[in-house]
Formats: structure tokens, sequence, C-alpha cells
DNA sequence: GAAGCTATTGGACTCTGATTCAATAGCTCC
DNA sequence: GGAGCTATTGAATCAGAGTCCAATAGCTTC
């Protein structure tokens, strides 16, 4: 295609490489895209993709990590926040990046879980996700294996939302998908803490159901900036 | 292989095919799975399948298929309960039957988004539980946008939780998971309710949430059987 | 047990698309 | 502006999906 031929730093075009790989597999599945197409679709012939990358297959994979890499480095977690408010303005950034992020998203919602490596990856992801959900639950929250499971359900909902999000055309908002999920949370954690002692739940959440979590949580820790609570960063939500 | 030709009626060996189908795809990829992969271990010759399928595709979303409908005739809804019953027996076969059907389900949660006909066939199955989901709710409910996505969302944690069950080594329990989605399924339905007017929620669900919904859903339908209420059928637990 | 029907086989072929590698040519530094 | 380094190319190769079909052999029926 590009008759010129242009000479990049290693590292540069391995990104541009990647990122047109996120974008490719993010629209069409992986029979549908050739190595030729990679290679016309990134301006480069076929011969490059394959210094870069072993082959097709190790190419995909580095695309699907990169899909992850991205969305991560967009939700970083305010760490001066208590764990409640860290994992809710998390979901309302991963909410807000929706558009920004659309293949990478639509990338990794699209992945065959089949693939063992594919499937490694977006596991390692969830059980970050699920890690920051569990934080907020002291004792033995993050242990018990009906919690984890909890929040491991409740992560599939938020995926699915995001899912939503992406198809409607603006008819369901971020805010309103928040809310709804941050009140399943809470509902389906304390249920699972009614089922099995092990799991304690912090007091605050504890009063939380039944409505107006989103903003309960964001005016626990506007009343109380992060900065001039010592220790806050460990503290759930009083 | 098996060097004895066995002549099959053609439905009898078209089921075999796709059950031997939805096994192998289940544990391998789509790439890992070759023609003459499949051929051998249907114990059948590659002549075969190209003669009962026009490829390696077809054969592939046939399968999927089939892992679709095997699936659903395991929960065949008691059109004679309520609606929410109709749901929570659903919801009860769906985790009982996970054992037997694993192989389907490790399919079908395997499958890949990203390929158009196969994620038409997961959506159709989605939607159809999501119609179900959502027929406990009269009124306006059904055909709010938001009440679809909370109903959607919401498979997408069932969905989840039969992940966590499968991978699970016993150490959380059907029981356990249908409780804690339950719940949550009724918060996210009233939070939703209470961002958007237009969604109704029969007063039986309002009063439900916060513990011990799915022994208030079973006793009000075994205090009660359909056959003795007229028009039972299409209402909501009282 | 012979005939007929058709399910089943397997090998030879084509074709698409992945992979390899020796040759080519930007870029940088002197 | 020439030398050297290495990013980049594209023709050659290879693997396996997809195709075709004449030969084979279960099952049924008489």
């Amino acid at each position: 295609m590009a008759s010129v031929r242009t000479r990049l730093d290693v590292d540069v075009r391995r990104e541009q490489l990647l990122d047109a790989g996120v974008e490719l597999f993010a629209r069409r599945s992986w029979e549908e895209v050739s190595i030729d197409g990679i290679a016309a679709a990134c301006g480069v012939s076929r011969g490059l993709l394959y210094h870069y990358f072993k082959g097709k297959r190790e190419f995909y994979v580095a695309s699907v990590e990169r899909a992850v890499q991205r969305l991560h480095e967009e939700i970083e977690p305010e760490l001066t926040l208590p764990p409640t408010a860290q994992l809710l303005t998390g979901l309302q950034r991963h909410f807000a990046g929706i558009e920004q992020h659309a293949d990478a998203h639509t990338l990794l919602l699209g992945v065959a879980a089949a693939d063992e490596e594919v499937a490694a990856i977006v596991a390692r992801d969830r059980e970050a996700f699920a890690q920051r959900v569990l934080a907020g639950m002291p004792g033995a929250g993050g242990s018990s294996p009906l919690a984890r499971a909890t929040a491991r359900a409740w992560i599939g909902s938020v995926e699915a939302a995001t899912r939503e999000l992406i198809a409607s055309d603006g008819d369901v908002t971020a805010e309103q998908l928040v809310a709804v999920l941050a009140e399943s949370l809470v509902a389906a954690l304390l249920a699972a803490a009614r089922l099995d002692a092990s799991i304690e739940v912090p007091p605050g959440i504890d009063g939380l159901a039944g409505g107006g979590i989103v903003e309960a949580i964001v005016a626990s820790w506007s009343d109380d900036p992060p900065g001039e609570r010592p220790g806050g960063a460990e503290q759930p939500v009083p």
C-alpha cells in the first residue's frame, strides 16, 4: 500500500502494530483477520509482522494484553481514598472511558475464553478487579470462597453492563448503570455474608443497602477529604 | 481409527457428531481443532463430516446451537408457576444441571463473541433469559431500556457464577449462588425502578429485599399450589 | 442369501493463508 | 556522502482447510 517504506524505532513500531491489532481484532474475529490484512491495515509488509511477533497467534495474544494494559492505565486507583470509594470511582471512570476505549473493551469482551492463554490474561485482569472489590471487606472477606465467587459474579454483571452501554444508543447512561451495579453489589455481598459467617461486612456497608448507595459513598468521602484523614487509605467507609 | 464402519440413521449420526462437537470445542479452541481431528475423535472419516456439514465453520456453529438447545430442554419453564417462581426454579435447575452439562456450558462460556454468527446465537439465548427475568415485571418494566439493561447485566453475573461453580471444587454451592444472585437481582431491579419512573415493581418484590428472598418466593408458591389458583400462571408473587 | 439402497470411506486435488529468509533500503554517525 | 546497522521487504515455501468422487460395505427387504 504505502509504497514509501518508513523506518521506525522498534518500540514505536511495536506499539503502532499492537494498537492496530486491538482495533482489528475488536472488529473482526480471529479467522476473519488474516496476516496480510493486518499488514495492509498497518501499512506494513507481511514480513515485518513476523519480525516483531512469532506468528499470528502471538500477535493476537499481545494485542489482548495491550488492550488490558490500556484499560488499566486509565483506571489507576486513587490510593488515598478508602477502598469502597476507590471501587466506586474506578467504576465511574470505567464507564466514563467506554467510548474512548471502545475498541479495547470490545476486544476483551469478544475474546474466546476457550483459548487458554487469552483466558489467562482475562482471568488475571478480573482477579485484580475482584481483589479491589474485596478490599473493602476486612477480616475473612477476601479469603472466603463464597465472597470471592460473589465478587467475580458481580464483575460478570459489570462486563455485561459494559456491553450494554457500548451497544446502547445513549438510552441508558453510565450513571444509571453505576447506581444499579453498586446497589446490586452491596446486596450480593450482604447476602453472601448472611450465608457464610466467616464473611465480615464492614458496619458502614450494612446500613447502605436499599437506595442511594452511590450518594452515600460520595458524601462519606467528600465530607472527609483523604488528605486530612490519617491512615484513611485503608479504612472502609465509616 | 475404528476400523469397523457403522452405518447409522442420518438423524442419529448428526446428533452424535454434534455431541462430539460440543465436547471437542468445549475443551479446545477453534484453531486447535482440525477437521481431521474432529473426524478422528468421532471415529468417522473426514468425508463424512463434509457430507453432513458444509465445512468446519458450519459444524462449529451447529455445535454451539446444539449446546444452547441442550441447555434449554433442561430448563423448560414451569408455565403453571408465577413468573418470579419460574425464574427461581429455572435458576435452581440451571445450577443443578451444571455438572451434567458442563461441556455445553463450557462451550458457551468460552465462545468468542467477536464471531458474529455465534454471538447472535448466544445473544438470542440471553434475550430469552432476559425476557423471563422481566416477565415478573408488569407495566413498562419490559420495555424500559434501563430495565432491560439491568436484566442483561444481571444475566452476566449468572454466567460468571456458572463459571465459578464449574471451576470451584465444591467450596461454593449452587444454593449459595442462587441465594446471592436472587438477592442481587431484586436489589438491581429496585435500584433501576428508583432511577426510571416508568419501571413498575410488583408490590410483592418491593418488600422482598434484604434477606431470605429465596425462602420468601418458595413459601409464596408452595402455600398456594398453582393448580388451585385460577389464572395464577401470569400473576407475580403476591 | 441376493439385490438394492445409501451411508461411509479415503485418497487425490485445489486453494487460501501462515511462515521463512535472503535481499533491500532507511536512518544515523562519522 | 559513504559505511554500517538493522528495520523492512516480498517471493518462495508449507500446512491444512475445503472439495470431489469413485469405491466400499452396512442394513433392509424380499
